[in-house]
DNA sequence: TTAACTACTTACTAAAAAGTAAGAATTATT
DNA sequence: AATAATTCTTACTTTTTAGTAAGTAGTTAA
C-alpha cells in the first residue's frame, strides 16, 4: 500500500475530527468568526475554558494553519487572533450545527 | 435567573458538542445513514472501534433518540440500528463535516 | 460434546484530556 | 516599592475516555 493511500483508509469524518474535534476547538473557532478577538476575550467569550486549554487549542489551531495571530508589541502585550482562510471554511459546519443544536430538545 | 434560561447560558455549538461530540458518535451516525445496520456490520465499518465503545455509544445514541434498535429474538440474535427522524437531522453537520475533511490537507 | 454464531456485559487497566494554581515577563501608574 | 495590566508557561492532580480481555446466553451444526 502506498503512502498516499493511507489517509484514504480513515473515513472523511474521523479525519475531519482529528482537526476539529474535541471539546473546545469548534466553540473556539465560532467565538472568532469573523472578528479579530484578543486572548483575553476569547476567554471572557468562553467562560468555562482554562486559560491552559484555550491557549493550548489556540496553538493547535495555528499549527492547523486554522487561526492566525498577530503580535503588537507592547506593555502589556496585546495580540490578535482570527481564522485564516481556511479557517473559515469551518463557517458552514458551524452552521449546521447551531441549527441541530436548535432543532434538538 | 429561571430554570427555562439555564439552557441559553450555554452557546448552541456546546449544547450540540453534548449530543454529537467525542470521538465516536458522528462516525456511527454517519455509517447508519438511511440504513438499517446490524451491531457487527458497524464493527467491520468502523473497524476502530471497540465492542464496549460502539455498544456503550449507541446505547447513548438511542438515549438522546437519536438512534433506534430492532431486535428480533432469535438465535443467534440479530438487532438492527437505525436513525431516528431526529436522528437524520444529522446529516446536513455530517455533510458539511465531509465537504471540510476534503476542503484541508 | 464441542465449537460456532451474534450481541452483548463486566472488571480491570491505560491513556488522554482537562483542571488548578502558581508564576514569569515588562512597563506605567500610584 | 508595590500594584495593575495582559498573555502566556509550568508542574501537578483529577477526571474522563478508551482499550483489553475474558465471559455470558442460547440455539444449531459438526
Amino acid at each position: 500500500m502506498k503512502k498516499n493511500e493511507i489517509n484514504k483508509i480513515e473515513c472523511p469524518v474521523g479525519k475531519a475530527l482529528k482537526i476539529i474535534g474535541g471539546k473546545w476547538r469548534l466553540r473556539i473557532l465560532n467565538e472568532i468568526g469573523e472578528e479579530k478577538r484578543r486572548f483575553g476575550e476569547l476567554k471572557r467569550l468562553i467562560p468555562d475554558i482554562s486559560e491552559k486549554m484555550l491557549i493550548q487549542e489556540l496553538k493547535t489551531l495555528m499549527e492547523y494553519n486554522l487561526v492566525s495571530k498577530k503580535s503588537y508589541h507592547q506593555i502589556p502585550p496585546k495580540v490578535e487572533y482570527s481564522l485564516t482562510e481556511k479557517g473559515k471554511k469551518v463557517f458552514p459546519v458551524l452552521e449546521q450545527i447551531v441549527i441541530f443544536a436548535n432543532v434538538i430538545d
